[in-house]
DNA sequence: GATGAATGAGGCTTCATTCAT
DNA sequence: CATGAATGAAGCCTCATTCAT
């Protein structure tokens, strides 16, 4: 929120208050992902953001607020910056998916990221209200967007009929096996999932599966 | 004190003591996949259970040990019959993915079991020991079968060429999807997935995307 | 309760109930002094007595009236039994003293018996009337008849003029001091206390000690 | 919510930290003396410390550690004290043991410390760990103190020929009395024991029972 | 603002007690 | 009579939250 024009009143401070939610919203991340709401101590948190388990209070009414706060801030930021990208795709669609699938590697698959669709299903039923907003924020207009570009390669003959919702399921599974894989059991030494190569893998298989009969 | 004059009165324990674990651990199973580990409360587990929450310690020595016995036991049990169906499989490696798959739905998909998936992939981080052991008996095997599956739609010339591992996680993907829509989002009043309709439209991907070249 | 002349209707059975009640409470002395009062749980005793649970409260109400009833049965049979005795001894006052003693470290400091006082000690605060009870119906009655051997010692010219009252606390205090250590200490690995030696050592001591001035 | 219009209600804590652990300790003591380590209740400990129960876990980990902790700060307090004492006794034997039954009174007999052994005794079998602790800390080097001390009195021919650690039993049973009469059955209304006397009759029984034969 | 000592509601667990068999 | 499965009150302990400093 605050951002890069502040003053340089304060010089004895180093480190900067405003800096704060983020710190704390970014190591609240990390352990809800790894341990859960519930099973998540504040106390860890405000550790590992370098603060005292006070100080969390004056950023955040409660611990319910800290974690709507995480999920909204990591959501909203990386959407309005994901929205922006999905305008511009132009060319073949298969080309368009390609494209997209690589940016979605690069901004979530490979990042803290990624750590947020594990959250968001394991807490759903805790939090319905959060599964709602994720629900209309960033399910629901993915889909739409997947579901268009669906029917866009449909419309232009390059893809064979299929219900595009169905196939938006199957566009992104992958995606969620990847998410889901690195920040649960690959902790656990499982061995970890290929990101890139999955994802070459099922964009060929997608390019095959969905291709039109060959007229 | 005075027991003489009241006899038909609902008794205490009508019923077993050998089907108690069940009737437990299938109630702990809701609950668990309900609300993860942390905030399941015994008390919610007794309830539906239909007992006291002193009654869970005569058969599980502590909350940690009834969660284990639910994972446990659902995979065990499961494991077994699942195992048996496999060997049995013959005809082309397509059809017999296709069977597969559709067994998967009967037994797992559309069941109470799709909850373990979730569940697990929830509690790894604070139950390594269980990740392990799904990784181990349940994960592992089954991309084995696959795999081996797969490699041998490669060998009789159906399949094109394709790292058979890659292709037991596109292939595992959708189900993933699936166990985890149904156990987190869907009750959150997210539209349900038709589970039948897109096994069968990743059927269609997968034949079309993995089929040889007509050279 | 039950005495010695019952019936001899029931053949099939090798256990006899009337000595339940006894096995019971013998079971329950020896858990009683080991941990306790409260720390002793009732299936344990349960089970040294070599029945179920639900048994004990066949024959005594509850835990407390367990404990009542451990503490009144061996000290009600062991007090008549000594002070039968008590009223035969004869000869010299010293030498009275010396068989009483060592008539106690036969009938009760080498006997289990001698665990009453330290659960007596331990618990007396918990169970005020059993203090009550084991003072006005133990230390008292034995205080008294001590006190009255000191000044049989006094008047006959065998001991020098002391209060008869600290006399019996001394005369006591290595019986209570054996008493203890045998049933706390001991068992945690302290050398053994050499019970018959210290009396011995302890009847020196007083024949000296007591002794009136050679004038 | 509102704060501004108070401020002089009681403050939540106005005691250092530094203080607290001492506070509860001794609070803990006289429970645990009282009723014994499993009827204490930490919620009276707490009230008693004018605590919450919750601060008791800012300073122990456990019940257990706060139990060792009363008997470890007790005792290593106490013995740090007495053994500064015993180095500096002179004249006679009969004497010195004189000085330091009477400094035990002042400074063991006659205060809470005094419960100490009666809560070891009570709780030995039930804290093994302890009990070692108390023999090797507590009782063994005063035993040896005193051994030291008889054997002192006979080489120096003031003591007839007995054996040292059967004198040394004597020498303390009295004492073991006072402990445990003042913290068992004296509170249960039994009359009080006076200690002063029964100390001194002690020393006078002890002064004649072992002096040397005459000439 | 920031701290961390203090609080106390709430959950896990034990075990004395009950009662259908 | 005897059993032992079942109960639920009670106590230990955790941790989100508050607030004096």
């Amino acid at each position: 929120m605050t951002v890069a024009t502040k003053s340089k009143t304060e010089p004895r401070w180093t480190r900067r208050k405003e800096a704060r939610p983020e710190e704390i919203t970014a190591a609240a991340l990390d352990i809800f992902v790894e341990r859960g709401y519930a099973a998540t101590r504040l106390e860890d948190v405000a550790t590992r953001a370098g603060v005292s388990k006070g100080t969390l209070y004056l950023y955040f009414a409660n611990k319910e607020d800290l974690f709507k706060a995480v999920v909204r801030e990591v959501l909203v930021a990386r959407l309005a910056e994901f929205r922006s990208h999905i305008g511009t795709f132009k060319g073949s669609t298969i080309e368009l998916i390609r494209i997209m699938l690589r940016a979605w590697w690069e901004q979530v698959g490979s990042t803290p990221i990624s750590g947020i669709p594990k959250l968001i299903l394991a807490e759903a039923r805790n939090f319905p209200e959060i599964a709602r907003f994720y629900l209309e924020e960033v399910v629901r207009p993915g889909q739409e967007t997947l579901a268009a570009l669906i029917r866009r390669g449909i419309e232009r003959g390059e893809f064979r009929d299929i219900d595009p919702v169905l196939a938006v399921n199957l566009l992104t599974a992958p995606l969620m096996l990847i998410c889901l894989w690195r920040n649960s059991l690959e902790p656990c030494s499982a061995e970890p999932i290929d990101g890139p190569a999955l994802l070459e893998a099922h964009l060929d298989l997608l390019e095959r599966g969905l291709a039109a009969p060959a007229h």
